[in-house]
RNA sequence: CGAAGCGUGGCUCAGUUUGGUAGAGCGCUGCGUUCGGGACGCAGAGGUCGCAGGUUCAAAUCCUGUCGCUUCGACCA
């Protein structure tokens, strides 16, 4: 302990300062109260490495993000490199993701970057929709392009053009087709993860005989996205269907899944769109049916981004960096071995990683002190650490340190996978837990305009409120409060019989809050 | 697109007001001592100061222009 305050007066690593204190909470409960100079000093210092979420949340994402080595800026604005670590993640959702959409009947495809001028101007609403941030190629090496090409920013118009020939007969029906790729859309204002020009996505687009099968897959993707959502990045979401003022350009119905971030705003974390036969008439997409008669198809299109690790990063973690769900921990397990240099330490460690082999683990073996590697694989958001030194080895036991909770649990050597598999396991279910709590403990109901904003002013979260159906009363909220109806949620309740907004009669319950 | 801030070794920044031999800490390389919550010593390497003009005997510093990044708003995954 005086070694470490020693280290607090002299030394501008600053982050080892909350981990110390930290543990000795842990250890001791009734050290607490001797070291409250110390604490002034670790709050003050910890500052300059990640900016405390209570400070300025959006720059505790930053530090996190770059802490966590997830990201590297370029010399394009809004364009990314995804260093290993993010990129592994990104991997993990893509597997994951992949699997649930190809136990539903999902092939994948690949279509071209490019959309010359005059398909992507085919439907009305979708080109007025996205025309305001799209990227252009002008020129083919030295010579202007007859037409010039532009830099999809979603595919709907290409699934079309190809759907267009590809579909004849009601036997080609339906088209369930998915594509992994990357997108562009020149946004002004950038945030890593959140909103980029240049993103990764996959994008899911169908064409069914008849609305009814459209509108079913429709809420069947809707589906695989919340589960995903939930059993996978340990994120709770609300499934809703979004009011027309909110809805895709070019859509009949959007159905979306809403997740609410630590510091109470609301992330559209993915949608699923159902067209009717709209881009089928702009498009001439027909199929002749059992009855030999010409019939348009219905269509639907879902898309999930990159956005989901800002999910991960803003659901759960904390003022110590990034926490990953172990599903999705690019490495679950990291072995820190103490006193490395000591006769058996590093085989011993190794052994473990060898033992461990089910997971996804790592041993820490750069010449770095422990201290380092503990908060190393904190800002990582790496799920456990498994510590192991001379000491443990003589007792034939280890200690495992949840990145969550930060609990210290002893386990002998002898059942350490076992041990391992059900912390992860326990770590994922309670991760969800913790964040469905959250998102309890943020979601209020208001009956009437003072409580509507009182709680907008007052408190940060998802706040339900009855609504008319008129968009005058979205666009007067919105103006008043910049807060949007975030969905229509499927699990409607009667808060009330009259509108928030203008006291008319009510339509729906809506999930309203500021958005990412 | 509006507003603000910032461009100086890999990173964070000082130096710019008042022009005069490019600095610090961290990181990096080597050797040694350490190791249960960001250890320490010694020795090293590394920068045409975002870019382009201009003023001057002399520019990181003054002037003009330009490019880029970050943050906050409006718009959007």
């Amino acid at each position: 302990m005086q070694d470490c305050q020693g280290k607090l007066m002299t030394s501008n690593a600053n982050e080892k300062c909350e981990a110390f204190r930290i543990c000795i909470c842990e250890e001791s409960g009734e050290q607490s109260q001797k070291t409250e100079k110390e604490e002034n000093m670790a709050d003050k210092k910890l500052v300059e490495a990640i900016t405390a979420m209570e400070d300025d949340f959006a720059q505790w994402y930053t530090d996190v993000v770059k802490k966590a080595e997830l990201l590297d800026y370029t010399s394009i604005k809004g364009c990314m490199v995804f260093k290993p670590a993010g990129y592994a993640i990104w991997e993990l959702i893509q597997r994951q993701m992949d699997d649930r959409f190809k136990a539903t009947g999902v092939e994948n495809v690949y279509l071209p970057m490019f959309i010359p001028e005059s398909l992507l101007n085919k439907e009305k609403d979708h080109v007025e929709g996205f025309a305001p941030e799209v990227a252009w190629v002008t020129h083919g090496g030295l010579q202007p392009l007859q037409e010039r090409l532009c830099v999809r920013p979603t595919s709907e118009t290409l699934f079309c053009d190809y759907y267009k020939n590809a579909v004849q007969s009601y036997r080609d029906l339906p088209q369930i087709c998915n594509q992994w790729c990357s997108v562009v859309r020149w946004e002004k204002e950038t945030r890593p993860f959140l909103r980029s020009r240049e993103f990764l996505w996959q994008e899911g687009h169908t064409a069914h005989a008849t609305a009814e099968e459209a509108e079913e897959r429709t809420i069947q993707m809707l589906n695989v996205y919340a589960d995903f959502c939930e059993e996978v990045l340990a994120i709770p979401v609300i499934k809703g269907r979004k009011t027309d003022k909110e809805k895709f350009a070019g859509a009949t119905a959007t159905y979306t899944i809403e997740a609410l971030m630590h510091d109470g705003k609301a992330l559209q974390s993915g949608t699923s769109h159902n067209f009717g036969d709209g881009f089928a008439k702009a498009f001439g997409i027909q199929f002749t049916d059992k009855d030999n008669t010409l019939k348009y198809v219905h269509q639907t299109s879902w898309g999930t981004t990159t956005r989901l690790i800002g999910a991960v990063i803003m659901v759960h973690g904390d003022n110590s960096g990034l926490v990953l769900p172990p599903r999705i921990a690019p490495t679950q397990i990291m072995v820190i071995p103490i006193q490395q240099k000591k006769e058996g330490v590093l085989d011993k460690a190794y052994e473990l990683k060898e033992r461990l082999g089910a997971f996804r683990v790592k041993v820490d073996d750069t010449d770095k002190s422990p201290g380092w590697k503990f908060s190393e694989q904190e800002m990582r958001g790496i799920p456990i650490r498994v510590e192991i030194g001379p000491k443990d080895i003589e007792a034939g036991k280890c200690v495992i340190c949840r990145r969550d909770t930060r609990e210290k649990i002893e386990v002998s050597l002898d059942e350490i996978e076992t041990k391992a598999g059900e912390i992860l396991d326990l770590m994922q279910k309670e991760m969800l837990e913790h964040a469905r709590e959250h998102r309890e403990e943020h979601t209020y109901e208001a009956k009437d305009m003072e409580t509507f904003r009182k709680l907008f002013a007052e408190k940060s979260g998802f706040v339900k409120a009855m609504w008319c159906g008129e968009q005058a009363c979205e666009d007067q909220i919105k103006e008043e409060m910049a807060v949007t109806s975030r969905c229509m949620p499927f699990e409607q309740e009667q808060i009330g019989e009259t509108c928030v907004c203008c006291g008319k009669p009510a339509k729906k319950m809506v999930y309203w809050g500021r958005a990412y």
